[in-house]
DNA sequence: ATTATCTATAGATCTATAGATAATGC
DNA sequence: ATTATCTATAGATCTATAGATAATGC
Protein backbone atom coordinates (compact mmCIF):
# COMPACT_ATOMS: atom_id res chain seq x y z
CA UNK A 1 0.00 0.00 0.00
CA UNK A 2 1.47 3.10 -1.11
CA UNK A 3 2.10 6.89 0.63
CA UNK A 4 3.01 8.95 -1.94
CA UNK A 5 0.41 11.84 -3.22
CA UNK A 6 0.71 10.47 -6.57
CA UNK A 7 -0.46 6.82 -4.71
CA UNK A 8 -3.27 8.98 -3.45
CA UNK A 9 -4.78 10.11 -6.37
CA UNK A 10 -4.18 6.26 -8.04
CA UNK A 11 -6.08 5.30 -5.04
CA UNK A 12 -8.73 7.85 -5.33
CA UNK A 13 -9.52 7.60 -8.71
CA UNK A 14 -10.19 3.59 -8.09
CA UNK A 15 -12.51 4.15 -5.51
CA UNK A 16 -14.81 6.39 -7.97
CA UNK A 17 -14.61 3.25 -10.40
CA UNK A 18 -15.30 1.05 -7.77
CA UNK A 19 -18.23 2.83 -7.06
CA UNK A 20 -19.66 3.68 -10.44
CA UNK A 21 -19.90 0.23 -11.59
CA UNK A 22 -21.93 -0.85 -7.89
CA UNK A 23 -23.67 2.02 -7.82
CA UNK A 24 -25.14 1.76 -11.55
CA UNK A 25 -25.27 -2.34 -10.36
CA UNK A 26 -27.04 -1.67 -6.49
CA UNK A 27 -28.43 1.57 -6.77
CA UNK A 28 -27.08 4.74 -4.76
CA UNK A 29 -27.91 3.27 -1.40
CA UNK A 30 -26.87 -0.36 -2.51
CA UNK A 31 -23.40 -0.23 -1.64
CA UNK A 32 -21.54 1.54 1.95
CA UNK A 33 -18.60 3.43 1.79
CA UNK A 34 -16.61 0.49 3.63
CA UNK A 35 -17.33 -2.23 0.95
CA UNK A 36 -16.43 0.37 -2.01
CA UNK A 37 -13.44 1.00 0.19
CA UNK A 38 -12.45 -2.56 0.35
CA UNK A 39 -12.91 -3.37 -3.32
CA UNK A 40 -10.61 -0.52 -3.94
CA UNK A 41 -7.95 -2.16 -1.88
CA UNK A 42 -8.30 0.29 1.18
CA UNK A 43 -9.75 0.13 4.44
CA UNK A 44 -12.44 2.56 5.78
CA UNK A 45 -10.81 4.91 7.84
CA UNK A 46 -9.08 6.82 4.87
CA UNK A 47 -12.47 7.47 3.32
CA UNK A 48 -12.89 11.09 4.45
CA UNK A 49 -9.34 11.73 3.19
CA UNK A 50 -11.13 11.52 -0.01
CA UNK A 51 -14.50 12.73 -0.05
CA UNK A 52 -16.01 15.12 2.00
CA UNK A 53 -19.30 13.17 2.61
CA UNK A 54 -20.60 9.95 1.26
CA UNK A 55 -22.43 12.23 -1.41
CA UNK A 56 -18.66 13.12 -2.76
CA UNK A 57 -18.35 10.16 -3.85
CA UNK A 58 -21.85 9.68 -5.29
CA UNK A 59 -21.42 13.04 -7.34
CA UNK A 60 -17.98 11.50 -8.65
CA UNK A 61 -18.70 8.41 -8.77
CA UNK A 62 -21.58 10.10 -11.06
CA UNK A 63 -19.28 11.87 -13.41
CA UNK A 64 -17.24 9.01 -14.09
CA UNK A 65 -20.09 6.89 -15.04
CA UNK A 66 -21.44 9.93 -17.35
CA UNK A 67 -18.23 9.69 -18.98
CA UNK A 68 -18.64 5.86 -20.53
CA UNK A 69 -21.77 7.42 -22.26
CA UNK A 70 -19.34 10.15 -23.77
CA UNK A 71 -17.79 7.49 -25.02
CA UNK A 72 -20.31 5.66 -26.24
CA UNK A 73 -21.79 8.27 -28.22
CA UNK A 74 -18.98 9.25 -29.83
CA UNK A 75 -18.95 6.03 -31.06
CA UNK A 76 -22.46 5.97 -32.59
CA UNK A 77 -23.02 6.98 -36.18
CA UNK A 78 -26.74 7.00 -36.39
CA UNK A 79 -30.08 6.27 -34.24
CA UNK A 80 -30.71 2.82 -35.79
CA UNK A 81 -27.24 1.77 -34.81
CA UNK A 82 -27.72 3.19 -31.35
CA UNK A 83 -30.69 1.14 -31.10
CA UNK A 84 -29.27 -1.98 -31.52
CA UNK A 85 -26.67 -1.34 -28.70
CA UNK A 86 -28.39 -0.06 -25.88
CA UNK A 87 -31.74 -2.20 -26.49
CA UNK A 88 -30.06 -5.47 -26.11
CA UNK A 89 -29.79 -8.38 -23.46
CA UNK A 90 -26.48 -8.09 -23.29
CA UNK A 91 -26.75 -4.08 -21.90
CA UNK A 92 -29.74 -5.00 -19.63
CA UNK A 93 -27.53 -7.45 -17.63
CA UNK A 94 -24.15 -5.43 -17.27
CA UNK A 95 -25.36 -2.45 -15.48
CA UNK A 96 -22.38 -1.80 -14.70
CA UNK A 97 -20.64 -0.88 -17.58
CA UNK A 98 -24.19 0.45 -18.94
CA UNK A 99 -25.98 3.75 -19.26
CA UNK A 100 -26.65 5.57 -15.99
CA UNK A 101 -28.59 7.89 -17.09
CA UNK A 102 -30.75 4.29 -17.11
CA UNK A 103 -29.13 2.58 -14.37
CA UNK A 104 -29.98 5.31 -12.32
CA UNK A 105 -33.15 6.67 -13.37
CA UNK A 106 -35.06 5.96 -10.40
CA UNK A 107 -32.39 7.05 -8.03
CA UNK A 108 -32.38 10.15 -8.77
CA UNK A 109 -36.10 11.31 -8.03
CA UNK A 110 -34.76 10.92 -4.52
CA UNK A 111 -31.06 12.01 -4.65
CA UNK A 112 -29.14 14.94 -3.87
CA UNK A 113 -29.11 18.39 -4.90
CA UNK A 114 -25.70 18.32 -6.11
CA UNK A 115 -26.47 14.79 -7.97
CA UNK A 116 -30.08 15.99 -9.91
CA UNK A 117 -28.14 18.94 -11.14
CA UNK A 118 -25.13 16.92 -12.78
CA UNK A 119 -27.78 14.00 -13.57
CA UNK A 120 -29.97 16.80 -15.48
CA UNK A 121 -27.15 17.71 -17.35
CA UNK A 122 -26.04 14.49 -18.97
CA UNK A 123 -30.12 14.72 -19.63
CA UNK A 124 -29.80 18.03 -22.03
CA UNK A 125 -26.53 16.50 -23.49
CA UNK A 126 -27.97 13.51 -24.59
CA UNK A 127 -30.90 15.14 -25.56
CA UNK A 128 -29.16 17.22 -27.59
CA UNK A 129 -26.80 14.26 -29.30
CA UNK A 130 -30.67 12.13 -30.24
CA UNK A 131 -31.91 15.22 -31.91
CA UNK A 132 -28.68 15.54 -34.07
CA UNK A 133 -29.21 11.90 -34.93
CA UNK A 134 -32.46 12.10 -35.72
CA UNK A 135 -32.12 15.27 -38.08
CA UNK A 136 -31.17 13.44 -41.01
CA UNK A 137 -34.18 11.14 -40.85
CA UNK A 138 -36.51 13.62 -39.43
CA UNK A 139 -39.26 16.15 -40.97
CA UNK A 140 -40.69 18.17 -38.35
CA UNK A 141 -40.73 17.74 -34.20
CA UNK A 142 -37.06 16.64 -34.23
CA UNK A 143 -37.08 17.56 -30.41
CA UNK A 144 -40.01 16.28 -29.45
CA UNK A 145 -38.74 12.68 -31.11
CA UNK A 146 -35.82 13.20 -29.03
CA UNK A 147 -37.97 13.68 -25.71
CA UNK A 148 -39.72 10.02 -26.86
CA UNK A 149 -36.85 8.28 -27.91
CA UNK A 150 -34.84 9.16 -24.66
CA UNK A 151 -38.23 8.48 -22.45
CA UNK A 152 -38.67 4.77 -24.06
CA UNK A 153 -35.13 3.80 -24.07
CA UNK A 154 -34.63 4.41 -20.59
CA UNK A 155 -38.26 3.16 -19.83
CA UNK A 156 -37.48 0.01 -21.27
CA UNK A 157 -33.88 -1.03 -20.33
CA UNK A 158 -35.59 -0.38 -16.68
CA UNK A 159 -38.58 -2.49 -17.48
CA UNK A 160 -36.76 -5.28 -19.23
CA UNK A 161 -34.54 -5.41 -15.89
CA UNK A 162 -37.43 -5.14 -13.62
CA UNK A 163 -39.95 -7.77 -14.54
CA UNK A 164 -38.75 -11.67 -14.11
CA UNK A 165 -40.40 -13.30 -16.58
CA UNK A 166 -37.56 -13.77 -19.07
CA UNK A 167 -39.24 -14.07 -21.84
CA UNK A 168 -41.38 -10.43 -21.43
CA UNK A 169 -38.17 -9.37 -20.27
CA UNK A 170 -36.75 -9.64 -23.94
CA UNK A 171 -39.67 -8.73 -25.57
CA UNK A 172 -39.65 -5.39 -24.16
CA UNK A 173 -36.28 -4.59 -25.69
CA UNK A 174 -36.60 -5.86 -28.88
CA UNK A 175 -40.45 -4.77 -29.20
CA UNK A 176 -39.64 -1.22 -28.32
CA UNK A 177 -36.04 -1.82 -30.71
CA UNK A 178 -37.93 -2.61 -33.48
CA UNK A 179 -40.84 0.29 -33.08
CA UNK A 180 -38.04 2.95 -32.75
CA UNK A 181 -36.65 1.41 -35.76
CA UNK A 182 -39.62 1.98 -37.58
CA UNK A 183 -40.16 5.84 -36.75
CA UNK A 184 -36.81 6.22 -37.44
CA UNK A 185 -37.07 4.62 -41.09
CA UNK A 186 -40.40 5.03 -42.15
CA UNK A 187 -40.41 3.06 -45.41
CA UNK A 188 -39.33 -0.31 -43.92
CA UNK A 189 -42.33 -2.49 -42.64
CA UNK A 190 -42.27 -5.47 -40.05
CA UNK A 191 -44.31 -7.96 -38.52
CA UNK B 1 -56.37 1.77 20.60
CA UNK B 2 -59.01 -1.40 19.92
CA UNK B 3 -58.03 -4.61 20.84
CA UNK B 4 -60.77 -6.71 19.17
CA UNK B 5 -60.41 -8.95 15.85
CA UNK B 6 -61.46 -6.53 13.98
CA UNK B 7 -59.74 -3.59 15.26
CA UNK B 8 -56.61 -5.89 13.96
CA UNK B 9 -58.01 -5.98 10.63
CA UNK B 10 -58.79 -1.90 9.81
CA UNK B 11 -55.66 -1.44 12.03
CA UNK B 12 -53.67 -3.82 9.58
CA UNK B 13 -55.33 -2.05 6.57
CA UNK B 14 -54.23 1.14 7.82
CA UNK B 15 -50.09 0.11 8.10
CA UNK B 16 -50.97 -1.56 4.06
CA UNK B 17 -52.21 1.51 3.04
CA UNK B 18 -49.60 3.99 4.69
CA UNK B 19 -47.13 1.77 3.42
CA UNK B 20 -48.36 1.79 -0.37
CA UNK B 21 -48.19 5.25 -0.15
CA UNK B 22 -45.22 6.17 1.58
CA UNK B 23 -43.19 3.45 -0.60
CA UNK B 24 -44.41 4.85 -3.84
CA UNK B 25 -43.35 8.32 -2.51
CA UNK B 26 -39.74 7.65 -1.36
CA UNK B 27 -38.98 3.83 -2.59
CA UNK B 28 -39.40 0.90 -1.33
CA UNK B 29 -36.15 1.51 1.55
CA UNK B 30 -37.52 4.76 2.04
CA UNK B 31 -39.03 4.09 4.88
CA UNK B 32 -38.56 1.88 7.98
CA UNK B 33 -41.44 -0.22 9.42
CA UNK B 34 -41.24 1.77 13.01
CA UNK B 35 -42.06 4.92 11.07
CA UNK B 36 -45.20 2.77 9.02
CA UNK B 37 -46.51 1.49 12.09
CA UNK B 38 -46.20 5.07 13.62
CA UNK B 39 -47.90 6.49 11.04
CA UNK B 40 -50.49 4.21 11.03
CA UNK B 41 -51.14 5.00 14.41
CA UNK B 42 -49.81 1.85 16.42
CA UNK B 43 -46.03 1.59 17.89
CA UNK B 44 -43.60 -0.96 16.16
CA UNK B 45 -43.77 -3.94 18.55
CA UNK B 46 -46.74 -5.76 16.71
CA UNK B 47 -45.36 -4.99 13.49
CA UNK B 48 -44.76 -8.92 13.07
CA UNK B 49 -48.28 -9.91 14.58
CA UNK B 50 -48.66 -8.38 10.90
CA UNK B 51 -46.03 -9.40 8.96
CA UNK B 52 -44.11 -12.17 9.12
CA UNK B 53 -41.33 -10.31 7.48
CA UNK B 54 -41.09 -6.37 6.15
CA UNK B 55 -40.58 -8.16 2.60
CA UNK B 56 -44.37 -9.17 3.51
CA UNK B 57 -45.68 -5.73 3.91
CA UNK B 58 -43.81 -4.74 0.73
CA UNK B 59 -45.55 -7.38 -1.33
CA UNK B 60 -49.09 -6.81 0.41
CA UNK B 61 -48.40 -2.34 -0.08
CA UNK B 62 -47.38 -3.33 -3.86
CA UNK B 63 -50.96 -5.10 -4.39
CA UNK B 64 -52.63 -2.51 -2.78
CA UNK B 65 -50.92 0.11 -4.58
CA UNK B 66 -51.90 -2.00 -7.87
CA UNK B 67 -55.47 -2.07 -7.16
CA UNK B 68 -55.32 2.27 -7.58
CA UNK B 69 -54.32 1.42 -11.58
CA UNK B 70 -57.16 -0.94 -11.59
CA UNK B 71 -59.32 1.59 -10.88
CA UNK B 72 -57.67 4.17 -13.44
CA UNK B 73 -57.85 1.81 -16.26
CA UNK B 74 -61.95 1.38 -15.65
CA UNK B 75 -61.94 4.98 -15.82
CA UNK B 76 -60.17 5.27 -18.82
CA UNK B 77 -61.85 5.56 -22.49
CA UNK B 78 -59.20 5.63 -24.82
CA UNK B 79 -55.57 5.87 -25.01
CA UNK B 80 -55.30 9.98 -25.82
CA UNK B 81 -57.01 10.40 -22.12
CA UNK B 82 -54.33 7.79 -20.72
CA UNK B 83 -51.99 9.97 -22.35
CA UNK B 84 -53.63 12.99 -20.99
CA UNK B 85 -54.18 12.05 -17.74
CA UNK B 86 -50.37 9.91 -17.02
CA UNK B 87 -48.32 12.75 -18.57
CA UNK B 88 -49.51 15.97 -16.37
CA UNK B 89 -47.30 17.59 -13.61
CA UNK B 90 -49.86 16.77 -11.48
CA UNK B 91 -48.93 13.09 -11.55
CA UNK B 92 -45.31 13.66 -11.59
CA UNK B 93 -45.94 15.65 -8.18
CA UNK B 94 -48.26 13.18 -6.49
CA UNK B 95 -46.17 9.48 -6.95
CA UNK B 96 -47.71 8.58 -3.25
CA UNK B 97 -51.56 8.11 -5.19
CA UNK B 98 -50.07 7.97 -8.58
CA UNK B 99 -49.23 4.87 -11.25
CA UNK B 100 -47.33 2.43 -8.76
CA UNK B 101 -45.29 0.65 -11.88
CA UNK B 102 -43.83 4.13 -12.36
CA UNK B 103 -42.85 5.15 -9.02
CA UNK B 104 -41.32 1.62 -8.54
CA UNK B 105 -39.56 1.33 -11.81
CA UNK B 106 -36.06 1.63 -10.53
CA UNK B 107 -36.64 -0.41 -7.33
CA UNK B 108 -38.09 -3.71 -9.05
CA UNK B 109 -34.99 -3.97 -10.45
CA UNK B 110 -33.52 -4.79 -7.37
CA UNK B 111 -36.82 -5.88 -5.56
CA UNK B 112 -37.24 -9.27 -3.76
CA UNK B 113 -38.86 -12.11 -5.79
CA UNK B 114 -42.01 -12.37 -4.65
CA UNK B 115 -42.45 -8.26 -5.52
CA UNK B 116 -41.10 -8.87 -8.37
CA UNK B 117 -43.50 -11.37 -9.26
CA UNK B 118 -46.38 -9.52 -8.63
CA UNK B 119 -44.68 -6.41 -10.60
CA UNK B 120 -44.31 -8.55 -13.50
CA UNK B 121 -48.10 -9.80 -13.37
CA UNK B 122 -48.93 -5.77 -13.27
CA UNK B 123 -47.00 -4.72 -16.50
CA UNK B 124 -48.60 -7.87 -18.38
CA UNK B 125 -52.42 -6.55 -17.46
CA UNK B 126 -51.28 -2.91 -18.39
CA UNK B 127 -49.55 -4.34 -21.29
CA UNK B 128 -52.69 -6.21 -22.64
CA UNK B 129 -55.04 -2.99 -21.44
CA UNK B 130 -52.96 -1.01 -23.64
CA UNK B 131 -53.03 -3.15 -26.80
CA UNK B 132 -56.77 -2.67 -26.12
CA UNK B 133 -56.84 0.87 -26.45
CA UNK B 134 -54.84 0.83 -29.43
CA UNK B 135 -56.99 -1.25 -31.50
CA UNK B 136 -59.16 0.89 -32.50
CA UNK B 137 -56.18 3.34 -34.12
CA UNK B 138 -54.16 0.75 -35.36
CA UNK B 139 -53.13 -0.92 -37.77
CA UNK B 140 -50.26 -3.43 -37.51
CA UNK B 141 -48.53 -4.65 -34.42
CA UNK B 142 -49.97 -3.33 -31.50
CA UNK B 143 -48.27 -5.40 -29.11
CA UNK B 144 -45.05 -3.60 -30.14
CA UNK B 145 -47.04 -0.27 -29.98
CA UNK B 146 -47.97 -0.87 -26.43
CA UNK B 147 -44.10 -2.18 -25.40
CA UNK B 148 -43.27 1.30 -26.55
CA UNK B 149 -46.44 3.34 -25.25
CA UNK B 150 -45.68 1.58 -21.76
CA UNK B 151 -42.05 2.38 -21.83
CA UNK B 152 -42.24 5.85 -22.88
CA UNK B 153 -44.82 6.43 -20.66
CA UNK B 154 -42.58 4.81 -17.35
CA UNK B 155 -39.62 6.19 -18.83
CA UNK B 156 -41.28 9.90 -18.96
CA UNK B 157 -42.69 10.35 -15.78
CA UNK B 158 -39.67 8.96 -14.24
CA UNK B 159 -37.11 11.03 -15.99
CA UNK B 160 -39.52 13.96 -15.56
CA UNK B 161 -39.52 13.76 -11.81
CA UNK B 162 -35.80 13.15 -11.52
CA UNK B 163 -34.47 16.37 -13.41
CA UNK B 164 -33.98 19.33 -11.29
CA UNK B 165 -34.74 21.85 -14.12
CA UNK B 166 -39.10 22.22 -13.68
CA UNK B 167 -38.75 23.87 -17.00
CA UNK B 168 -37.06 20.36 -18.72
CA UNK B 169 -39.72 18.57 -16.64
CA UNK B 170 -42.74 19.93 -18.04
CA UNK B 171 -41.05 19.68 -21.48
CA UNK B 172 -40.84 15.84 -21.15
CA UNK B 173 -44.08 15.49 -20.07
CA UNK B 174 -45.69 17.74 -22.81
CA UNK B 175 -43.73 16.58 -25.35
CA UNK B 176 -43.63 12.74 -25.06
CA UNK B 177 -47.45 13.01 -24.47
CA UNK B 178 -47.85 14.88 -28.14
CA UNK B 179 -45.55 12.85 -29.71
CA UNK B 180 -47.24 9.34 -28.90
CA UNK B 181 -50.96 11.36 -29.31
CA UNK B 182 -49.52 12.21 -32.88
CA UNK B 183 -48.85 8.01 -33.30
CA UNK B 184 -52.31 7.34 -32.02
CA UNK B 185 -53.92 9.73 -34.54
CA UNK B 186 -51.91 10.27 -37.17
CA UNK B 187 -54.16 12.45 -39.26
CA UNK B 188 -53.36 15.65 -36.60
CA UNK B 189 -50.24 17.59 -37.13
CA UNK B 190 -48.46 19.88 -34.06
CA UNK B 191 -45.79 22.08 -33.88
C1' DA C 1 7.05 17.59 9.54
C1' DT C 2 3.65 16.14 6.80
C1' DT C 3 0.41 12.87 5.14
C1' DA C 4 -1.73 8.41 3.31
C1' DT C 5 -3.56 4.77 5.36
C1' DC C 6 -4.67 1.92 9.32
C1' DT C 7 -7.41 0.11 13.55
C1' DA C 8 -11.09 1.06 16.51
C1' DT C 9 -15.29 3.01 17.79
C1' DA C 10 -19.11 6.49 18.61
C1' DG C 11 -23.70 7.37 17.40
C1' DA C 12 -27.55 6.80 14.46
C1' DT C 13 -30.16 3.98 12.00
C1' DC C 14 -33.08 -0.43 10.97
C1' DT C 15 -35.25 -5.29 11.37
C1' DA C 16 -36.70 -8.51 14.47
C1' DT C 17 -37.76 -10.43 19.12
C1' DA C 18 -38.93 -10.83 24.22
C1' DG C 19 -41.91 -10.08 27.63
C1' DA C 20 -45.50 -6.91 29.84
C1' DT C 21 -50.14 -4.83 29.61
C1' DA C 22 -54.83 -4.51 28.79
C1' DA C 23 -58.36 -5.58 26.12
C1' DT C 24 -61.64 -9.35 23.89
C1' DG C 25 -64.28 -13.55 23.67
C1' DC C 26 -65.47 -18.03 25.18
C1' DA D 1 -57.56 -17.98 28.16
C1' DT D 2 -56.50 -15.71 24.30
C1' DT D 3 -54.75 -11.93 21.76
C1' DA D 4 -53.86 -7.02 20.04
C1' DT D 5 -50.84 -3.80 21.24
C1' DC D 6 -47.29 -1.86 24.14
C1' DT D 7 -42.37 -0.86 25.99
C1' DA D 8 -37.72 -2.16 25.68
C1' DT D 9 -33.85 -4.00 23.54
C1' DA D 10 -30.65 -7.24 20.97
C1' DG D 11 -27.94 -7.44 16.97
C1' DA D 12 -26.75 -5.93 12.50
C1' DT D 13 -26.04 -2.42 9.69
C1' DC D 14 -24.07 2.36 8.12
C1' DT D 15 -21.71 7.16 8.15
C1' DA D 16 -18.40 9.70 10.26
C1' DT D 17 -14.52 10.61 13.51
C1' DA D 18 -10.37 9.91 16.66
C1' DG D 19 -5.98 8.66 17.15
C1' DA D 20 -2.05 5.40 15.81
C1' DT D 21 1.23 3.84 12.27
C1' DA D 22 4.32 4.10 8.64
C1' DA D 23 5.46 6.04 4.68
C1' DT D 24 6.90 10.48 1.83
C1' DG D 25 9.15 14.83 0.99
C1' DC D 26 11.30 18.99 2.39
Amino acid sequence: MGHSRRDKQTTHERIVRVAAKRFRERGLEGIGVADVMKEAGVTVGGFYKHFGSRDELVVEALATAFKDLDVWEEHTADMAQLLQNYLTEAHRDAPGTGCAMGALLGDMTRGSKSARALYTARVKRSLAFSSALLSSSQRGDKRGRALLFLSALLGAINLSRAVSDPNLSREILHGVRDELIGLVKPGSHMG
